[in-house]
DNA sequence: GGCTTTTGTCAATATATGGAACAAAGTTAT
DNA sequence: ATAACTTTGTTCCATATATTGACAAAAGCC
C-alpha cells in the first residue's frame, strides 16, 4: 500500500500519513519496498509491514488440547506446538501448563522478549472487555477466573481473550476465506456446533458474550434430548458427537457400511464418517446429508436475521467438504428469503484447524500495532 | 447533565468540554438550567438541550398510510398528521404526496425554514448509505428509486432513510422502553412480522439491508404456505393476517367466540382478536397463545444467536399485551439457553404506533446535531 | 520535449486537547 | 462559626494533531 492510498482510504491528508509513516519506518515496523504501478503519474512507493519487527503468540484452548503458535507481524506462523490438556481440570492447572508451552516456543525462537502480545481463544462465552469467561458449560471452575490478568502479569505484555468460534471468524476474515468481508458468520462444526459473528467489521459478542449459540437452535421440535436440557437442538442432531452416535446406531441396525469394520477396533468418530463418505460409502453420505440439511435449516434463519455477505463452514466435521456443503446449500436455498440469500455466499473455511489460533494472532497483532502507535516515535531529526 | 459529567463520560478534560459547550450555548442549541445537586463540592450547572432551537420531521411510510410528525430537538412531538397512501402506487405518486403532508405541517408551524432534518421509515429493505430501497416485496416500483435525494433536493436539508422496523428499534432505544440499552431487538408484529436490530449501539442492516427478517423463520416444517414461497414461516403462522385468517376459520368451524358477532358486519382483524382476548374470549386467547408460542420459538433462536439485553414486542398486534407476551416468554424459556436468557428481558414496546416515526425523528436529530457541530461556532469574544 | 497527473515532502497554519492554576460555591469536620 | 476539603467551571498556555498550499520528483500522454 502506498501513502497516497492510505490517505484516501482513511480520509486524511497525504501530509498526515507521511509523518505517521515516517515514525513507523523509524521504529522499524514498516519499510519501503520499491515502486508500485503508476496510475498516470509518479509511481507510488509501496509500503509493507516489516514482519521481522516483532512476534506475537496465538493460543487456541480446546476441550482436550491446546494449540500454540508463534507468528510474525504479517501473521505467518513461524513455530507451533500442540499439547493434550483437560480444560475441565480448571484454570489453576491449565493456565500454568499453557504458559509453559508458550515459554517453550519462545525460548527456542529468541526468548520471551520477542513477544509483543498474546491472543487466547477459549471454548466458552467470554467477556472480552474483562478477559474472563462467564458460566461456560464445558469449562467448570473457570467462571470469572482472570485469564487475561494471569498472562499479562506473567509476561508484562498485552493479552487478549476471546471465544474460539469468534476468533475463527476473525481468523478467516483476516487471513482466510473471508478477507475483505465485513459481515460474516463462521460456523464451527466439531463435537458441538458454534458460531462466530463478524458484523460491520467488528466481532459481535452480545451482552454477556454468549452470542452465536447456533448449536442450540431448535431444528426439530420432537428431536433427541440435548445436553442443554432442550430437545431437537442442532448440536444434538448434527454435531460431531451426534453424527458419530448415528453412525453407531446405523451399524447396530445392520446397515451396509464400511464404517462397521472401523467400529470393531475402536469407537466411530465423525471424522471416520466424513472419510467414508468421501470414499463413497452410501450410509455415511446419508448421515452427512441429514446433518447438512439440519445445519442448513438453522443457517437459513441466521441468514434471514443477519443478512451476512459470507457464511464459512469450518471445524473438523467441515473437512467432509461437499458431502456436507451441498445439502447445507440446498436446505438454505429452500428456507431463506431470495434477497438475503442472493447476497450470501456459503463456502468452506480456508484455515482448517488453524482458524481459531490465527484469530488469536489477529487479535494480538491488533493490540501490538495499537500500542506501537500509542508510543510517540522519537521526535526531532535523527542524526545529521 | 453538567460539564463535569460530560467530561467524565466522554473521557476528555473539563476545559475541552467548556469550550465546546460555550459554542453550543452561543448558537442557542444548549442552555444552562440552574444548579444541580452537589456531590460534596460546588453545585454543577445543569445543561439542557434547548428544544426550541430547531425542529425535525419524522415520516413513517406504511403499506396503506403515512404518518408525519414534527418534533422539537428533544424529540417531543409538536404536531402530527396521518394520511391514507397506497405504497404500491410507486414513488412518483407517493413521494410528492408525502412531501405535501410534511409541508402542510411545516406551514402551520413556522414555515419550511424551521426544519433542520427529516427522517423517513419505509416498509422494505433499505441501503441506508444511499437512501434507497432494494427489491422490496411490498413496494413495487420503488427498487433503487432515490428517496433520500428526492427529499434533499426538495428542501435542501439532510434526509435519512431507513427500514421501519429498524427505526422502531432506534425509536424505542432513544425515547421508549429501550433507553440505555445497547443491544436490543424490536419485533414489529403487524400484518407481517419484522424485526429491527440495535447491536453494540448501532443499527444493524446487513450487507444489502435485509437483516432482521425474522418473519420468514421456519417455525413449522409442514406449516401453511407463505407469500415468500416457503412453508411454515413465522409470518404465515403468527402475523396479523394469519391470526385474522385463523379467527375466520374458527368461526366457520362453529367454535363459540364473541368474534362471530363482529364477523357478520365486516372482516375480522387481528386487533379484534386481541380485544376479544382481553375481554375474556377463550377462542381468541387460544389464537393469541398459539401465535405467541410460535413467535417465542423464533425469538429463542434470535436470543441464542444475538444475546441481546432486551427484546421489545411492538406493532399493532402487540397491543394484545400479556395474552401474547406470556406464551412468548414461556416458549422462549423452553427453547433458549439459560445463560443467554438470563441476560435478556422480554417486554412490550412503549411507543406504540409512534415507535417507527420516533426512530425517524431520532435519525433526523442525530443528523441535525452533527451538522450543528460541524459548523464552527463564531470565534472571538462576542461584544465588549 | 512540453503538458498533465500523481506522489511524497515541507513549512506554515488551524484546530483540538490537556495541564495547571485559580476562583467560585458548595460540604464536612472541628 | 471557622477552617479544611471537594467539586465545578474558567482562563491561559503548551502541546499534539491535522490541514492547507506550495513544490519538487517522477511518471504517463500527446
Amino acid at each position: 500500500m502506498s501513502r497516497a492510498e492510505i490517505a484516501q482510504t482513511l480520509g486524511v491528508s497525504r501530509a498526515t500519513v507521511s509523518t505517521i509513516v515516517d515514525g513507523l519506518i523509524a521504529s522499524g515496523l514498516v519499510s519501503e519496498r520499491g515502486a508500485g504501478v503508476s496510475r498516470g503519474g509518479r509511481r507510488p512507493i509501496v509500503l509493507k509491514v516489516n514482519p521481522e519487527a516483532g512476534r506475537v503468540v496465538g493460543v487456541d484452548v480446546g476441550a482436550s488440547h491446546v494449540l500454540v503458535v508463534l507468528a510474525d507481524l504479517c501473521g505467518k506462523i513461524l513455530d507451533e506446538a500442540e499439547q493434550p490438556l483437560d480444560v475441565a481440570s480448571g484454570p489453576e492447572v491449565c493456565l500454568p501448563l499453557i504458559a509453559d508451552v508458550v515459554e517453550a516456543i519462545l525460548s527456542r525462537n529468541g526468548g520471551l522478549g520477542v513477544m509483543q502480545a498474546v491472543g487466547v481463544g477459549v471454548p466458552g462465552p467470554v467477556i472480552a472487555a474483562r478477559g474472563v469467561v462467564s458460566s461456560p458449560p464445558i469449562m467448570p471452575g473457570w467462571d470469572g477466573y482472570p485469564i487475561r490478568e494471569f498472562f499479562e502479569t506473567r509476561w508484562g505484555r498485552p493479552a487478549l481473550v476471546d471465544n474460539d468460534a469468534d476468533l475463527g471468524a476473525l481468523g478467516e476474515s483476516t487471513f482466510g476465506a473471508g478477507r475483505g468481508e465485513t459481515n460474516l458468520a463462521y460456523i464451527k462444526i466439531g463435537t458441538g456446533i458454534g458460531c462466530g459473528l463478524l458484523l460491520d467489521g467488528q466481532l459481535y459478542h452480545g451482552v454477556v458474550g454468549t452470542a452465536g449459540e447456533i448449536g442450540h437452535f431448535t431444528v426439530s421440535q420432537d428431536g433427541p434430548p440435548c445436553k442443554c436440557g432442550n430437545y431437537g437442538c442442532l448440536e444434538a442432531m448434527a454435531g460431531g458427537r451426534a453424527i458419530a452416535q448415528r453412525a453407531y446406531l446405523a451399524i447396530q441396525a445392520g446397515q451396509p457400511t464400511t464404517l462397521a469394520a472401523i467400529n470393531h477396533g475402536r469407537q466411530i468418530t465423525a471424522r471416520d464418517v466424513a472419510q467414508a463418505a468421501q470414499a463413497g460409502d452410501a450410509v455415511s453420505q446419508q448421515l452427512l446429508s441429514d446433518a447438512g440439511r439440519h445445519i442448513g435449516s438453522a443457517l437459513a434463519s441466521l441468514i434471514n436475521l443477519l443478512n451476512p455477505g459470507l457464511v464459512l463452514i469450518g471445524g473438523r466435521v467441515a473437512e467432509a467438504g461437499e458431502s456436507l456443503l451441498a445439502p447445507i446449500r440446498e436446505a438454505v436455498q429452500r428456507r431463506s428469503l431470495r434477497a438475503s440469500l442472493r447476497a450470501t455466499r456459503i463456502q468452506t473455511a480456508a484455515l482448517g484447524r488453524h482458524a481459531t489460533v490465527l484469530g488469536a494472532v489477529a487479535l494480538a497483532l491488533d493490540s501490538a500495532f495499537c500500542s506501537q502507535l500509542q508510543q510517540r516515535p522519537a521526535r526531532g531529526r535523527a542524526r545529521s
